[in-house]
DNA sequence: GAGTGGTCTAGACCACGAC
DNA sequence: TCGTGGTCTAGACCACTCT
């Protein structure tokens, strides 16, 4: 019995630690991005728990988005979210047909500054903490579409204050795996709607006071650290998203 | 080996198809809104197989929002998406705080008049079939927010035509289910912006060629048939709306 | 053919909710 | 106390993927 009081102590079945157990493997880069973990056999007969025990342990790291399912090949870690993932709050429609094709990305600006109170909150960070601030302008067909202000973390995101950021990828979610092993997991978009500034215009192509769309985004690391402030603004008349509900 | 032979032939494996039968048991009306179905162990037994298996017949069904699982009560067929599914669009700020109530509705015209092709293709009705139209505002605090046109298939709405719309709720979704025996199961929604015409604004209290948040919806019900055509607008700065992405 | 995840069985016991 | 869903076991066999 005491071995069920345990299991209550620590506030979950045995398959939620399992799920815990794993993923902090995970998290610990035993198995990286891609890679496949063992086989389902192989963890029950380590762990000393039923297959259909680890089968749910599984389950909910998949239903997490942290691991993927092939059937015949393996369970493998998530490689994070694409880094196009803002354009689903987007239809542009260019000249030609066919531009739902990844915007190309051009940097603005990158500088360091003190992180704010709210950025602090945000990132875990000491007050007066350091983080990178970008500007980025993305285009389709040399028409620019999203205006984007970035800011990240020191000095997890410290290899791209080091790097000039001309050489920086089209998508940035790939490049912070590959230049600083930061995998986003999932974001939390928040939409709303203004006008554009002056500048935000000008860079835009857009007139003064031209309505916006307002993305405000957290995006988490595998973690489920907030890894990301980003604030994304676009054209209304281009906004379309579709909703699920239920 | 027959039975597996026969298993794919109807392309799905045994508790895909006992969720079918359980499903088509549900429409049927076995088993009304709310009610709860036989226990797991009655289910298995009646229908020969293990509990486990009978267990992933409901947790599809659970996952496609058909049933809702209560442990130590049982397993219910559910009531469907609540009537206020719209708000989670906006963010109406009233004077006085606390006005995330249910809008009070006004239904401003009411009409039959022949389905459009559109129509008759999302409801599955014969060419020049009859729709039940509706022109209805909302008001929180007794300021008008949200402009909407109804579209309503005959004769499933029937109810509806014949009674006084003076009568009518607050909220169109569980009226449906009380007075025409529609459950509304899920709803798809596409947002985009767009401007008020003179007739919108007039009736929203804003100006002509306002921005508006335009959302198009389509609802369905628990057989996962088209029920209802919506076009709401409202103001494009009280919109608001959180995503998750992955 | 070997190894993977997917389906299915026939039990046991636990945790929750109502009477 | 009883009936419900939730957890767990120790197997068996099927379906997919690669070599």
């Amino acid at each position: 019995m005491s071995t069920h009081v345990t299991d209550h102590a620590l506030g979950q079945s045995r398959y939620g630690k399992l799920a815990q157990a794993l993923r902090d493997r995970i998290l610990q880069g035993e198995w990286g991005p891609g890679e496949p973990i063992p086989a389902e056999s192989a963890l029950a007969q380590s762990y000393g728990v039923a297959l259909g025990t680890i089968r749910q342990a599984l389950a909910l790291l998949v239903e997490d988005g942290v691991l993927q399912r092939r059937h015949g090949k393996g369970t493998f870690v998530t490689t994070g979210v694409d880094g196009a993932s803002m354009m689903r709050f987007f239809r542009f429609r260019g000249p030609d047909e066919a531009s739902s094709r990844t915007p190309a990305s051009r940097i603005l600006s990158s500088r360091l500054r003190s992180a704010s109170v709210q950025e602090c909150h945000a990132f875990q960070l000491a007050p007066g903490a350091q983080v990178l601030q970008l500007e980025r302008l993305r285009s389709l067909n040399a028409e620019p579409c999203l205006l984007e202000s970035i800011v990240l973390p020191l000095p997890l995101f410290g290899p791209l204050a080091d790097s000039d950021s001309q050489t920086w990828d089209d998508l940035l979610y790939p490049m912070y795996q590959q230049r600083c092993g930061v995998v986003i997991q999932k974001t939390q978009d928040t939409l709303s709607f203004s006008q554009l500034n002056a500048t935000q215009a000008k860079r835009l192509k857009l007139a003064v006071a031209h309505p916006c769309v307002l993305v405000e985004r957290q995006a988490f690391d595998i973690a489920g650290r907030c890894v990301e402030l980003r604030t994304t603004r676009g054209d209304a008349y281009s906004f379309k998203y579709t909703a699920q509900v239920q």
